[in-house]
DNA sequence: CATCGGACCTGTTAGC
DNA sequence: TGCTAACAGGTCCGAT
């Protein structure tokens, strides 16, 4: 599900739920996600307080009095906060109450997500080598352009690699191509400067906008209050195989690129 | 080093 | 209606 603008979303919405409340229960219901939820955790984290929820790539951190909570939402995850004494849902693997009655919860069917512990002064080392964030002054055209000499790969595996970008996920990157009008094929390393400049602005353009629609819901994605995303109606090519073009006379296509679904315009991406 | 395929999971949908 | 196969928003890791 979530990419950046949905981990985003996610993150919009606890803010104001959870900064500066303080944790009094920790319930772990199922600790096998990606990789185990640290056993030592729950005692960690108990008593401590929220001092601010920030975001890196598509990673959360709550962070507390001392150390941070490092949340990741996989691929059908997604974080809620209801009434303490709300009964607990199907996939909901992981709680954190709150002493206003209320809890967080982690709802992540498939379990691709991680609930990872993150000392004071520490960094875990998934988020040490990460890339360039798109909405932040360090992202340039000039950067993607020589991270890309040399290399065969095509230009959509190319933006979906941390190393180069974090945050741009499947339907971003396809987004993000239509908008620039680079046929996602391209191998990275035979495009121009000038159209990685407008590349870097297409991606910055396409993330920003669908944060303020909310993000993408495509099935299941919801916000912390439970509201969908409302991007998916501005959606430009993802998901539209063999529907008309939006900006020219020509039909989306499907292929697969590095096992995942790519969806351009023939006719006016090159 | 760069690149590729496999792995981790469950749920939904399309096709027969 | 029921079974099966394909597919789904991520990304780490080991083999080549």
């Amino acid at each position: 599900m979530p990419e950046l603008p949905e981990v985003e979303t996610t993150r919009r919405g606890l803010e104001p739920l959870i900064v500066d409340r303080k944790i009094v229960a920790v319930r772990i219901h199922q600790k096998q996600l990606r990789w185990e939820i640290p056993s030592h955790l729950p005692k960690t984290i108990n008593g401590q307080k929220i001092n601010s929820i920030t975001r890196r790539a598509k990673y959360l951190l709550i962070n507390l009095t001392s150390g941070s909570i490092v949340m990741h939402l996989g691929m059908s995850g997604s974080i809620s906060v209801v009434p303490s004494g709300a009964i607990l849902k199907k996939h909901q693997h992981f709680e954190i109450e709150l002493d206003n009655k209320t809890k967080i919860l982690l709802h992540d069917p498939r379990r691709f997500g991680a609930v990872l512990w993150q000392k004071e002064n520490e960094t875990l080392k998934l988020i040490r080598n990460l890339g360039p964030e798109p909405l932040n002054d360090g992202f340039s055209g000039d950067t993607l352009y020589k991270l890309s000499r040399g290399k065969k790969q095509n230009i959509k595996t190319f933006i979906m690699d941390n190393n180069n970008v974090v945050g741009v996920g499947n339907i971003y990157a396809s987004e993000s191509l239509f908008v620039a009008g680079i046929s996602p094929k391209r191998a990275s390393g035979n495009v121009s400067k000038k159209r990685y400049q407008k590349l870097t602005r297409s991606i910055t353009d396409v993330l920003t906008r669908a944060i303020e629609k909310g993000g993408t819901t495509l099935n299941d994605f919801t916000a912390v209050d439970g509201q969908p995303g409302h991007f998916s109606q501005a959606l430009a090519v993802y998901n539209r195989k063999d529907m008309p073009c939006k900006r020219c006379d020509g039909t989306i296509k499907r292929i697969i690129q590095n096992q995942r679904a790519s969806y351009y315009c023939p006719k006016c991406q090159t």
